[in-house]
DNA sequence: CTAGTAACTTGCATTTTGCAAGTTACATTC
DNA sequence: GAATGTAACTTGCAAAATGCAAGTTACTAG
């Protein structure tokens, strides 16, 4: 993972991508997020080589998204813990088993979202915290936030009247 | 990439790697959403090896990511347009975005979404589609749907009474 | 004292990624 | 008609990341 272009940089979701790119990451978390916080719990969950899951660890600890806490001092155990930058991670995870589940699970859904108290299945869907109305490619466009350097700016408004095309064909 | 064990080939989140799992691909979308279809817009904006490029597009396109559309017969030209499976996609970026912003931005937010019409910005949640409750960590829970495995079955019903840990300190 | 467990690290082979350069096919300009 | 430019790549090779198997440390239980 080379971080180099500013476009790449310079945005949230470049930036994003440098802290849980490699895709063992994202397994990593969908496991902490299920509960999961010793090394060998990831090791047996993920069928991954103890030496990945030992640098995504540390990686993903250096990026503050786990706290390495000693559980049980004599001998020394530790368990990874989420942060709250990990936690609200979570909706990232939510819309991308949302997706899967719609896209890519031709013989059914083998896993759904549900309400934690009376298990009622939830559909995920994003919206704005203002109105609650959907977000959608076709009603959003980025533009330029106060932290935008002047290039960004100029390649952001440039683009800025454009609509994105549509493929005669879906999926 | 290695497609292995049953927690990653029967997760949506799994699969869902195994389609856009390699950081440049998200980048690629990214790019995408917000216009580009060509090979040399990705190459100048991504900064991203000609082969390289190369390779992800072919991916993405064998994955129904995009459809490979000749705009311009003598000399043949391309140019690659979502489809809406790709489309689809796009609240995964959105909330990927919102939380790069909120934990990745310590100078200040470069990139925000925005109504297309108004230009108003948007704070993009997760939300139930039947009650427009936000999903959160908290009171959501995955559970086995209707294509899960009986392995799958029991690895989710022996971990659904958990609570997962909460870090003491935060980001 | 032997076996077991948790959390790793090390060495080495394989795979993926990245850079630079070359290719094809045409269009335009001098 | 020769040289330059553009779009979309491919090829060759070096560098980095990943994966597997085995070893290590530091204890606990029997």
């Amino acid at each position: 993972m080379q971080p180099k272009s500013p476009s790449i940089q310079e945005c949230p979701v470049g930036r994003a991508v440098e802290t849980v790119g490699e895709w063992w990451s994202i397994l990593i978390l969908r496991d902490a997020f299920q509960g999961s916080t010793r090394f060998d719990e990831f090791e047996r969950n993920l069928s991954i080589a103890p030496n990945i899951l030992s640098r995504r660890l540390a990686h993903l600890t250096k990026s503050g998204m786990f706290v390495r806490r000693r559980y049980q001092e004599r001998p020394p155990r530790h368990e990874y813990v989420l942060t709250d930058k990990a936690r609200d991670f979570f909706p990232v995870i939510a819309t991308l088993l949302a997706w899967g589940n719609r896209h890519l699970a031709p013989k059914g859904e083998t896993v759904l979202l549900a309400n934690r108290d009376d298990r009622r299945p939830l559909d995920p869907i994003v919206v704005d915290a203002a109105d609650r109305q959907p977000i959608t490619l076709e009603n959003a466009v980025v533009i330029a936030g106060p932290g935008a350097s002047r290039l960004m700016r100029r390649r952001l408004t440039s683009l800025k009247a454009m609509n994105p095309a549509v493929a005669p064909t879906g999926d």
